[in-house]
DNA sequence: GTCTATAGATTGATAGAC
DNA sequence: GTCTATCAATCTATAGAC
């Protein structure tokens, strides 16, 4: 076995655990085993437990914010080219679209879609921080692009209309991993709706939501 | 220290730093130092851990869920009587502004608003599922009088919908105790609005949401 | 009811042979 | 790079004196 699939392996392994488990519900024990590497091996390639759950968050949202960040860039370009401002939706769905979509994009980015719906609300400080300095320069692109497409919005209605837009997303993503719950309902519920319909739906409501009156 | 005193410290010691550090990065060291109590009183009371956190729960979110019920219960009779439809405003206010006035109900309650903002990310499906057990009757409540508020809109779409409004709500919880982070903007954004404010913004882009086309 | 002491299991991390 | 063996710390839970 190569070393690259040794690290490939144990990043594969730990992203699904943290995902279902969380980061401190997940053992090293836990990762190796369903890994099948050594449990040495952790620290030999990754120096800690920590750094370990940096180097799962940067492997695939490195990719998928700088997708993301080209859609952005493409919306702002289209608007200034025709001489208006982007329009709400498409600058939404240039950073929803592409996250929904990843789901399907490689094995294992079902997992790590979770992973990312629950890391805003990760109890942990250092973790949570990890993230959102990975995600930092897409949410300032993102907040800048909206500022064009809804002038007339206060910085800080329009701050918080997109905390409330994230929250929707995030929980979203969560449900998607396996969340069943409250969907036994008197009434037929789709569970688990093509990524497709699932975007549509999602991107009406947020869009909806922040040109509210 | 007369019992009840002890085991209320324990309940309020719990609650904070299940709030702020998970449940699984919390330790029973942990709460009893934090509560000025002996570690072998939590078994006592409480039995284990896993009970300990059901009884945090339970204490809050009983009178809480009834408070919600009622109000929800009042949108319904009122709405009768004046032979209309409930307004989809008002079935969601009944939801969600009990929640965020909560924090200022009582000490403590901060932390608590935080822990259920957080409950339905929890990782832990154990614990994840004794929250929502606790949660059914009100968003049962909740669905059903939103159905009648729009009976145009199918229960799959509604379905969807109500999640979206909870992932904004519940993310809008765990930001109000200490969530720092993507607020540094180069903007003036008041990053702890008085509840009303808050309460008032959510409530729009939600209702918005909901209604959208 | 409260305390001390400790059992028994699990954790992250490392030393050293191969 | 991979393995075994193990350390030191931490955890939940409990037994038993007071």
């Amino acid at each position: 076995m190569s070393q690259q699939d040794t690290k490939e392996r144990i990043l594969d392994a730990a992203e699904g655990l943290f995902a279902r488990e969380g980061f401190h519900g997940t053992s090293l024990r836990a990762i190796t085993t369903s890994a099948a590497v050594n449990l040495a091996a952790v620290n030999y390639h990754f120096g800690s437990k920590d750094t370990l759950i940096e180097a799962v968050f940067e492997r695939r949202l490195t990719p998928l914010n700088q997708l993301r960040l080209q859609r952005l860039e493409d919306v702002k370009q289209h608007a200034e080219r025709i001489g208006g401002k982007p329009p709400t939706r498409d600058a939404l769905a240039a950073f929803i679209e592409p996250t929904l979509q990843f789901r399907n994009a490689c094995s294992g980015a079902e997992d790590f879609v979770v992973l990312v719906g629950r890391s805003l609300h990760e109890p942990d400080a250092a973790l949570r921080n990890t993230f959102l300095q990975l995600m930092r320069p897409v949410f300032l692109c993102l907040f800048e692009t909206l500022r064009q497409s809804m002038p007339g919005l206060s910085p800080n209605l329009l701050f918080w209309r997109l905390q409330f837009a994230l929250g929707a997303m995030g929980h979203t993503l969560c449900w998607e991993g396996q969340m069943q719950s409250l969907s036994d309902l008197p009434h037929s519920v789709d569970p688990a709706p093509k990524t497709e319909t699932l975007s549509d739906m999602l991107l009406s409501f947020i869009c909806s939501g922040m040109e509210a009156p």
